[in-house]
DNA sequence: TATAAGCTGGACAAAGATGTCCGGTTGAGG
DNA sequence: CCTCAACCGGACATCTTTGTCCAGCTTATA
């Protein structure tokens, strides 16, 4: 239902949340995250120019949160790569009755509006904070001892 | 957030669900519903393989619904070209933690059954019933008349 | 039995999403 | 001032989705 691209907006900011008052390389992310360094850059250079996340250049630069966790729906970032498009009018091209949607498309539009609210009511902070000391991402195993992996 | 290709297969399904104890061709719902007409007869033999349609071959054939409009789900129609998938497992590809998702996936999940749900409980014939004299479909104006067209 | 209406399904074209590559620019640190 | 790490952004390859075309099969009807 979410394109990829979400996916991995998401993914990059969670992993950013967790230490995000300074910066971190893409190939940092892209490794702790797991997907294509190459592609998380664009990902990334989209999330920059809506402003979820500010870019640090020049050695030991990399991606940083423009505002603290608690401060970014997840909305913002889905929008902010593969905006979420609520419809407004009739999708036959019918001039004449604008917010009077057939009930087809009112039912639909109802299903998009509440997976926005979904997401525009939870910020990266929530995810932080979720059961403790499961902490926001996914526990991975490796070298027998459990560390934290962005997911 | 939906597929073309599941706007148009519920725009079929609404259309049939109008008239549905006979036939219709896809050539008349193509112009009904403003859509490819080649396109469209590849999402009505997706809807026959999935069993919400059944085709009629020969002359006077024509597509028409398997089972009254109260019996079918949106979910089902839409699950008939672009199945709704579920976040099952971490996407990372973590073995161990089984149904336990990470704070992230846990909410996209979450949305994803929310929005499974509303179709769900949706049925074409509650489409049919809405607003009474509005009509399932939007109202299009042509010639000066109100007629209804799918939508 | 001939014809026309209509579904079937394969092949293919066009467009968009995803993924890769690489030279260029920026800025910290020596 | 030089070098290196890291972002920038264009070009391109690949895959999926969407859309088009067409020859063949099925059936009602004359």
């Amino acid at each position: 239902m979410f394109s990829h691209t979400v996916e991995y907006a998401l993914r990059a900011v969670a992993a950013l949340a967790e230490d995000w008052e300074r910066p971190h390389a893409v190939q940092k992310i892209a490794e702790r995250t797991k997907m294509p360094n190459d592609y998380l850059a664009k990902v990334m250079q989209a999330l920059c120019r809506a402003g979820v996340v500010k870019a640090i250049r020049g050695r030991h630069g990399g991606y940083q949160l423009a505002q603290a966790p608690e401060k970014i729906s997840l909305l913002e970032v889905i929008n902010a790569v593969d905006p979420i498009k609520r419809i407004e009018r009739c999708p036959l091209g019918l001039s004449g009755h604008g917010a009077n949607l057939c009930p087809l498309h009112r039912r639909l539009d109802d299903a998009i509006r509440e997976t926005e609210n979904a997401f525009r009511f939870t910020n990266l902070g929530e995810l932080l904070q979720s059961t403790g000391s499961v902490r926001p991402l996914c526990p991975i195993e490796q070298t027998g001892s459990l560390i934290n992996v962005v997911l």
